[in-house]
DNA sequence: ATCTAATCAATACCAACGTATTGTTCTGCT
DNA sequence: AGCAGAACAATACGTTGGTATTGATTAGAT
């Protein structure tokens, strides 16, 4: 399907993948910190030449990690736009909060590569990016510009909600409880 | 003033605080993963034997840095209390948001720990224990047991602005407009 | 069939890591 | 004054880090 350089092998992107997904399980268990070259390649069960064919230092492996991360948050999201604005904007706000351990894996992950974006500027205006667009979108589906306020309140209790639920703070059940209450008192 | 044992010379506490400010320094611009022993005490502009006898090993000192900062963060917030239980409460939501640069430092160092503490369960507890703390003082300004939710709300929405505004999303004086609007609101 | 580039395993390199050890200097009780 | 332990500085040790290099193998265009 999509086009390759000359001699690029079939499951250049599986490969790929395969190893950002070793990056991912080890920055879930033990941090940012831990991930070496050696330990993401024998996660992956492949060689440290293989991750090297890949992504050629440390700093591209992870620049990579993150940008897929993101990635895949934005997906979860852009799955979710359907029906009227209001179910839309439910559906995008449950998805929001981690709910099953699954869930949580990945928003571990995220938070682990935003913190590792706030030193790394290059890395800083992607997140930045994502936030912009999904408060933007938010208060697009209140309504429009001029709720602007409202939009940025939604996203920050909907991140804030993230973050309690993930420190267990709060339940899951509990944040989505309360982040609806509120998008319905901002939609009535 | 502190009592201390037989021999610890009156200005312990004053290096053991200096080293961990070159961990803050380092953990600021450079993330938790680049602090080493030999950069900190570099930094802290003392030996390694210095550093190693402050600090036996290299995740004591980390535990201590976590445990530091989420002191100072604790101090901030008592600091604050005084006056109407709605002033008080204005008061600590507005310490809750990084509004100069010196802030800004404070939070990143914040957010860097309390991901760290994701991977480290006996750092975990503590984060934990503090937004429960913050979130049952919210609660209790705003009415009593019975405005849970909305103090979870709160400090939900307080601690996603401080996200938004850190990661440049937002301005700090918006985030203050917002959430001094929805404290308002929830004390009406 | 051949040839070129992609692919990857193996391994070597050196810097930097955490830590242990050693010995000296300093502090403060008695 | 003298002694015990704190408070270092210096340095050595073994490990692991990222990266470079090399060579064998494979895939795919011609």
């Amino acid at each position: 399907m999509v086009a390759h350089v000359r001699g690029q092998g079939a499951a250049y992107d599986a490969r790929r993948t395969a190893i950002l997904d070793a990056v991912f399980a080890l920055v879930d268990t033990e941090g940012v910190a831990q991930v070496t070259i050696r330990r993401v390649a024998d996660r992956a069960g492949v060689s440290v030449g293989r991750v090297q064919h890949y992504f050629k230092t440390k700093d591209e492996l992870l620049e990579a990690a993150s940008s897929a991360i993101n990635d895949r948050g934005a997906e979860r999201v852009a799955e979710h736009a359907a029906g009227t604005p209001g179910d839309t904007l439910r559906a995008i706000l449950r998805v929001l909060i981690p709910r099953d351990e699954e869930d949580r894996r990945l928003f571990r992950v995220q938070q682990a590569f935003e913190t590792y974006a706030l030193t790394t500027p290059a890395l800083g205006a992607r997140v930045t990016q994502g936030y912009t667009e999904l408060s933007a979108l938010f208060a697009l589906l209140l309504g429009g510009p001029d709720r602007t306020a409202d939009g940025q309140e939604l996203l920050a209790t909907a991140v804030g909600l993230a973050t309690l639920t993930l420190t267990d703070v709060i339940t899951p059940a509990e944040a989505e409880v309360i982040v609806l209450r509120r998008v319905d008192q901002l939609l009535a």
